[in-house]
DNA sequence: CGCAACTCAGTTGTACACAACTAAGTTGTC
DNA sequence: GACAACTTAGTTGTGTACAACTGAGTTGCG
């Protein structure tokens, strides 16, 4: 006896919930940050300077799971809004050292409300919250660990 | 005693590890999809049409909850492939009608592993597979509810 | 030292997402 | 029948994502 193959319907694949699913809390989020005049991913990388001011783009990249190409543009735009700083490592000219500028910094007290925010519009307790949270990550270090290993 | 207001750390954020696992997943079917040239949100809308081959656009939007900003190129992109055509509707002049070509029926063939290759890559059971399919489709509605209750 | 291999940020090109808008067609009401 | 309100698809502009590439800088090794 043979496991079932999955079906080709639309509404039956975890796949198309899970990509429903975060385009919809990117839209809550969109509407969020309106007034903080930030996008989703750049709000991602507020959060990642937030809790440690000084980070390295690479490092970023590795907080993020974003490459160059998404995280260069990015940063230059958060950088003409006067949020961040960019500066050459001096002993390692290669990197780029992104910090936050005074304003950057005074930006998270307009931010702080947001996570309860997110949390009440999911409809979800805290331990619900957490489980999916840690179901999330699992799934994503399965699906990784596949793609690593299917060059 | 008041609830503990959620943390501003990236880690701790649901939204980030939805947002992580749907990039991963979107990752895989990048490659899985690479062999019928087709990118994720193209092969969703062939999903829809290989379940019916006959769609408005309107009806696509509604069941990949995309709008026209995105779908007309998409459509324009998959009709140049050759997969799908689009006419006016003789009795409504506003709507177009999307249909399979003999050569986007095809391609089903090809698809047909894939939902099994991605159900291995994300190393869950069915069961587990199904939970979370629900799990998310609840967030979704959600979410959207919160969002349109506060216009 | 010399220089190939590697690292890091940035650029280019393609394809989503989505807001805001446009243009054409349809419907409801008088 | 006239016309305002609405519906539908498409366009424009901005901002991700990501592959592929570039160029400057660093490191390891003979």
């Amino acid at each position: 006896m043979t496991t079932k193959p999955a079906s080709l319907r639309l509404d039956d694949q975890l796949c198309f919930s899970l990509y429903s699913a975060s385009r919809a809390v990117t839209g809550l989020y969109r509407t969020l940050l309106d007034d903080l005049e930030l996008t989703y991913p750049q709000y991602l990388v507020m959060l990642a300077l937030w809790d440690d001011d000084e980070r390295l783009v690479k490092e970023l990249g590795i907080a993020l799971n974003l490459d160059s190409g998404t995280l260069s543009p990015l940063l230059k735009r958060l950088e003409t809004a006067g949020l961040v700083r960019r500066d050459r490592r001096e002993d390692d000219e290669r990197s780029v050292r992104i910090s936050l500028t005074e304003q950057g910094k005074d930006l998270k007290k307009k931010a702080v409300g947001i996570p309860d925010i997110v949390a009440e519009a999911m409809a979800l307790s805290p331990t619900q919250l957490d489980e999916m949270r840690s179901a999330m990550s699992l799934l994503t270090d399965s699906v990784n660990a596949y793609r690593a290993s299917h060059t």
